[in-house]
DNA sequence: CACCAGGAATGTA
DNA sequence: TACATTCATGGT
């Protein structure tokens, strides 16, 4: 017996097929719009993204050698300026003082998600999506639109984040593409469908 | 005008 | 542990 997650991961990839998630360009530009994004639109986002290309700034050792300020004005559009550019330098920060991504890969998940936990700015989602689209470890991303799928489709007594992201990762097997790919679709679900009307007859999902 | 957007830190009880 | 508040811009 298939469990539910897998019938709505198996609707939702034959609606929108592969999001190729994360949308960026390099592992750097990942960490920066993990941070940027956070309870924020993406819209503003690219907007505050385009604005570090342009002076050359959006990689975290270019961060990490920038004046604060700097990193502010350019990340305006995307809001909590004042807070993101001091957690752009933090996370710029923890990237160059232990050798890159690449200075980081022998360490396990466990570790790595405790050590990225410590860096203030990190919470839950942001460590575990920089874990999975940076690290390419099994590790399932918990977003708003997760817990109010879970939620609407009363697939879990406990809602907060940990019991969703092991309901997650007990159902699905460790794998890291489909973690990848099953978050892309609940947020790309969420932006097309899920916004002004909750479960319409037009959603993949509905009567899931 | 209110409300939301791919959260996290801080303070309170 | 469980909530409430704060942070800020831009679209609807």
């Amino acid at each position: 017996m298939k469990h539910k997650l897998i019938e709505i991961y198996d609707k939702l990839l034959k609606e929108f097929s592969y999001q190729h998630w994360w949308p960026a360009q390099s592992k750097d530009e990942i960490v920066i719009g993990a941070i940027l994004t956070q309870n924020t639109a993406w819209k503003n986002v690219e907007k505050a993204i385009d604005n570090l290309k342009s002076l050359d700034l959006c990689t975290l050792d270019a961060i990490y050698k920038s004046d604060t300020d700097i990193i502010g004005r350019c990340i305006k559009p995307a809001g909590f300026f004042n807070q993101k550019s001091v957690y752009l330098k933090n996370i710029a920060k923890f990237f160059v003082i232990n050798g890159s991504v690449e200075g980081l890969s022998e360490l396990s998940t466990k570790e790595l998600r405790r050590r990225l936990l410590d860096v203030k700015g990190i919470g839950k989602e942001t460590a575990d999506s920089i874990l999975l689209y940076v690290f390419k470890r099994p590790v399932f991303v918990v977003d708003a639109y997760t817990k109010r799928l879970i939620k609407r489709h009363n697939l879990s007594i406990n809602t907060d984040y940990d019991s969703i992201q092991k309901l997650f990762e007990d159902n699905l097997g460790k794998d890291v593409e489909v973690f990848c790919e099953y978050h892309a679709l609940i947020v790309k679900n969420a932006k097309e469908f899920c916004r002004t009307k909750p479960l319409c007859d037009r959603c993949p999902l509905f009567g899931v």
